[in-house]
DNA sequence: CTCACTCCAATGAGTGGACA
DNA sequence: TGTCCACTCATTGGAGTGAG
């Protein structure tokens, strides 16, 4: 798997996400009506490079969680009644909801699985919020020096008029262009990685215990989050990561990063954020994530 | 020197607005 | 009304680092 142009694909969580589809139809004897997805899916990885090894990592990381799963859909049956069908959420409802799979049981109640396979280490990005969530909890507009990084990138390449779809495909096929590119997004990034750090502390304690919820998704009483890795399962209910009884929230700059912050919780290291371009340094929209510690 | 962990980079895909 | 593309949000991989 080392030196691999294409790193992650989204074939293959989507792959993943069926498989357990699959798996709970089987449990509960349920049509399963993706398998023409599911097939598309795995010619797809299987064109990828390194495409088998690809395959078998989703395989084997399935097998693990199938009892855990198993063991969770037990238990809420018997809270919520047999379940009578599976529904791939993908990526359906992005805003709405983390949850990949739904199983709806019988009293129209749901059990909700975020899943997440990984190949090596780490539990996966817990959050990916854009511009709009970074003006909407933070009170972070950064619109204006957005503008400003592409009016410099334009500047620099003398070119005023091409699409920044355009420009960006320039940028990425030279390597002067894109060092120059990094460079200039570099600063804009510590900026609005300063800019986020002191709007988090400026904020009110509820404010930011509804920013925290926000992040871990911890309204959704039906949900479970699974990762999986090569190390091992961990399985938590968001809702459990409500919090209630806190005292005290704040941010602390990481040593190591300027782009980086950490966010304590009743002074426990709890959530990682990283400010970065979403789609390449320099060349693409900001964005803020977040990761347990 | 090795390996685990941290930081962050770069991809795919959905959505909706602009504009022909 | 169809096409393009900017933006948002999710995913995982890889380089770098430091403990042993």
């Amino acid at each position: 798997m080392k030196n691999r142009k294409v790193k992650s694909n989204r074939a293959q969580a989507d792959y993943f996400e069926l498989l357990v589809c699959q798996y709970i139809c089987h449990l509960y004897n349920i049509t399963f009506s993706y398998s023409k997805d599911l097939a598309e899916l795995s010619n797809k990885i299987l064109s990828l490079p390194s495409g088998t090894t690809r395959l078998k990592l989703q395989n084997d990381n399935f097998i693990k969680i199938q009892p855990k799963i198993k063991k969770i859909l037990d238990y809420e049956i018997g809270q919520k009644g047999k379940v009578i069908n599976v529904i791939w959420v993908g990526r359906n409802l992005l805003i709405e909801t983390t949850s990949d799979v739904d199983a709806e049981h019988i009293s129209r109640q749901k059990t909700r699985f975020s899943i997440k396979s990984i190949a090596n280490t780490g539990t996966g990005t817990l959050k990916n919020l854009g511009a709009r969530q970074i003006k909407k909890y933070l009170g972070v507009d950064f619109s204006n020096d957005y503008k400003q990084m592409w009016e410099e990138l334009r500047k620099y390449l003398g070119d005023s008029t091409s699409s920044q779809y355009q420009i960006k495909k320039k940028v990425q096929r030279n390597q002067k262009l894109l060092k120059w590119a990094t460079e200039n997004g570099k600063k804009y990034q510590i900026v609005l990685n300063e800019l986020c750090c002191k709007s988090f502390n400026s904020l009110s304690l509820n404010q930011k215990i509804d920013f925290l919820n926000f992040i871990t998704d911890c309204n959704d009483d039906d949900l479970y989050v699974i990762i999986v890795n090569s190390i091992d399962v961990i399985i938590y209910k968001p809702v459990e990561k409500n919090l209630k009884l806190i005292k005290n929230i704040e941010v602390r700059k990481d040593k190591m990063t300027d782009v980086g912050y950490t966010i304590f919780v009743d002074n426990k290291p709890t959530y990682r954020v990283q400010t970065n371009n979403t789609n390449g340094i320099g060349i693409s929209a900001f964005c803020q994530r977040i990761f347990w510690v």
